[in-house]
DNA sequence: GCCAACGTTGGC
DNA sequence: GCCAACGTTGGC
């Protein structure tokens, strides 16, 4: 999962302990925190935008079931939805907990020129969206190169 | 700040 | 349903 740590990054994640990953307003990307995570899961928390710094920095865990994005009702937030409605809101999500942050960041450079890593989404032209998944073996493979 | 590669909106 | 215009994402 995606954040511009100018936005919310891990320290931020660290500190709350949990969060709502709010804010998502990309169908593709509601549907796959709707119908394709579940509570218990293990997820990669990736910095994007930070320069030399843009990769992976974290590992948390999905907390919850599907929740209801409340920034969508509240005209003041940059994620009012206007023509969303409380008895069947547009946009909904899910809670994380942060488990660890990574001694080092593991960079989108890195992953870019490792063969072993050709196949994720993440370095697939055009790809832009903010979740994508991730078999357990290149979630392991990336967990362990911060282990050197 | 630029721009490629999307996604969304709305007129028709 | 098409598609032009516009908005967003995110790497660089």
């Amino acid at each position: 999962m995606k954040s511009e740590p100018d936005a919310y990054s891990i320290d931020h994640l660290m500190k709350d302990g949990e969060t709502t990953w709010d804010g998502i307003r990309n169908y593709q990307v509601r549907n796959m925190l709707r119908d394709d995570f579940a509570a218990g899961d293990l997820v990669l928390f990736y910095h994007s935008n930070a320069g030399a710094h843009t990769g992976v920095v974290g590992k948390m865990k999905i907390t919850s079931d599907v929740v209801v994005d409340k920034l969508q009702f509240d005209p003041k937030s940059d994620y009012f939805d206007p023509k969303s409605t409380k008895d069947n809101p547009r946009w909904v999500t899910r809670k994380v907990a942060f488990l660890e942050k990574f001694p080092r960041v593991v960079t989108l450079l890195e992953i870019k020129t490792d063969s072993r890593f050709a196949h994720l989404p993440l370095v697939q032209k055009g790809s832009r969206l903010s979740t994508m998944p991730l078999k357990k073996l290149d979630f392991d493979r990336i967990v362990a190169m911060t282990r050197v």
